[in-house]
DNA sequence: TGAAAAGTATGATATTTGTCACATTTAGTG
DNA sequence: CACTAAATGTGACAAATATCATACTTTTCA
C-alpha cells in the first residue's frame, strides 16, 4: 500500500492546448487555472475506486491512466485507458453518481484535478464548452455500444485484433512499428475480455503467423492489414 | 417492406410531462410545440438506420422502440429499449456522426421530431436543459459500461437472469408478476448476447426450476430473489 | 544484488456455448 | 379462415474457451 501518494507538479500548464478547453475565453481560463491542482502520480497508484464518491474531474496531462470497472468475481474489466488531454471521473461528476470504474495510474503521469462545482459552472456559463463536453460523451457512447456488440458477437481471436489495433489508433506506433503502450499479459486479457492464458496462446499463434512481434511487453505490429482482416475491423 | 410509413398523430402533447423537458421555460415549450412532428408509427417500421445521417432526435411518447447495432455478420445486438419518455438518435446528432444504431418500432409508437437545430438552440440557450441532457447521457454511458463488463464476464446464465431484471426494472410487471413486454426468443438472445437455441433451453431450465413461467412470449417472474442471486446482480 | 513476487508459457482437461438438423407450434396476412 | 412464414423446441455434436497444474522467466524492491 505503498505509491498511493502524489507530490505537487509545478511546472506550468497550458490548458488551451487540450481539445476539451479550447472553447473556453481567456478569463475562464486564467480562473480554471488558478483552481487548478496538479500533481505527478507513480505508477499504480489508485486516483479514485469504484464506489467512491468523486467531486471533481481529472484532465490527464501526461501518463497513462487505466479505467476498469470490477466484475463481482473480482476480475477487471478494462473500459478504456485515458492518455494526455483526456478527461477522467467526470462522468460520475456530472451524472452525481458514485465512481463506477476506477483509475489506476499505468505509466507515470501528472494530472490536475477540477472541483465539480468549477466545471458545473464552465458548463452553465459556457454553451460552447457544454457542447464539447457532450460531444465528447456522445462519441464515447457510441464507442463503448460499439465494443460491447463486438465483445458480445466477436469471437477472442478477433477482440484480441481489434484490441490491438484499437491500442495502435490511441497510443501509435514508433518508428519501428512497436506499440507505444506497455500491457501485461493479464491486462490485454482484461480489455479483450478473456483468461491470460487465452491471450497468451492467441499471441504466440499471432507470432507465429507473422502478424507480430514479441519483445516482452513490446508488441509489434509487422502486418496491420492481417491483423484488420483477423478483427473484423470496419473503419 | 411495408409498415414502413408512419401517420400524422393529432393528439395534444404535454412536453412537460417528461423528466428531460421539466427545465424549459414556457416559451422554448411553446416554441418546440410548434416545431414538433408528431407521428403513429406501426411495429416493425425502421425510425432509422445504421450508417444513415440524423438530422434530429425523437422524443417516445408512447410504445416501445428496439435499439440495435448489426455485426458484421448480420447479427443484432440489442443495446436498449426506448420507451415513453425516452429519446432517440439524440446521440449521433450531437457528435454529429453517422447513426450507430438502428432503431425499429416493436410496440406500435408515437414519436416526435425535435429537429437538430432547434435541440442545438435549446442546449446553448439553457443551461439547465443542457445539463439534464448531460446527465442523462452519463448515465446511459455507466449503463452501457457496466454492462459490457457483465458481457465479458458473466456466463449466458447469469445474463439471462439479469435480463429479465432488467427489463422488470424497465417495463415492471403486471398483478400478474408478468413482464410488460414481448420480446421473442431471439430478441433476447441479442440482448444477453448468445444464440436463441441457448436462450430457449435456459428459460425452459428457469421454468422446470420454478423461476419464471412461460406463456408463449409472456414470462411471468415467479422467484425474483432467485433471480437475482443467479444473475449476481447486485444493487 | 538477490530473494520474493509477479508475470509468462504450455499441456491436459473440463465446461460452456454454438451450430446444425429437424419436428412442432404459433403468429401474421391475404 | 386457411396458409405461409416465422418462431419455438430438442437432440446430437463440434468448437471455442476456461480452468488447473506446473515450470520457467522477468521484474520489483528491500
Amino acid at each position: 500500500m505503498k505509491n498511493l501518494q502524489s507530490v505537487p507538479y509545478e511546472d506550468e500548464v497550458n490548458l488551451l492546448s487540450f481539445d476539451i478547453f479550447k472553447k473556453l475565453s481567456e478569463e475562464e481560463t486564467s480562473e480554471l487555472n488558478q483552481i487548478l491542482i496538479c500533481s505527478t502520480f507513480r505508477r499504480g497508484s489508485i486516483v479514485y475506486e469504484e464506489g467512491s464518491r468523486i467531486n471533481g474531474t481529472y484532465i490527464v496531462i501526461k501518463g497513462i491512466v487505466k479505467i476498469y470497472k470490477t466484475g463481482f468475481d473480482g476480475k477487471e474489466q478494462i473500459i478504456r485507458f485515458a492518455k494526455k488531454g483526456d478527461l477522467i471521473g467526470f462522468r460520475s461528476v456530472i451524472s452525481n453518481e458514485l465512481a463506477c470504474t476506477t483509475s489506476k495510474i499505468i505509466e507515470e503521469a501528472v494530472l490536475c484535478y477540477i472541483p465539480g462545482d468549477e466545471l458545473t459552472r464552465l458548463i452553465k456559463g459556457n454553451p460552447e464548452f457544454a457542447m464539447a463536453l457532450m460531444k465528447l460523451t456522445c462519441k464515447e457512447l457510441g464507442e463503448s455500444n460499439k465494443f460491447l456488440t463486438d465483445i458480445a458477437q466477436k469471437t477472442v481471436r478477433e477482440r484480441l485484433a481489434e484490441v490491438l489495433l484499437l491500442l495502435m489508433d490511441s497510443f501509435e506506433l514508433d518508428e519501428d512499428h512497436t506499440l507505444q503502450i506497455s500491457l501485461t499479459r493479464e491486462e490485454l486479457a482484461n480489455m479483450v475480455g478473456t483468461a491470460t492464458e487465452s491471450v497468451i496462446r492467441l499471441l504466440s499463434e499471432f507470432k507465429s503467423d507473422g502478424l507480430i512481434e514479441l519483445n516482452g511487453r513490446r508488441i509489434k505490429l509487422l502486418n496491420i492489414p492481417k491483423l484488420i482482416k483477423i478483427g473484423n475491423v470496419y473503419v
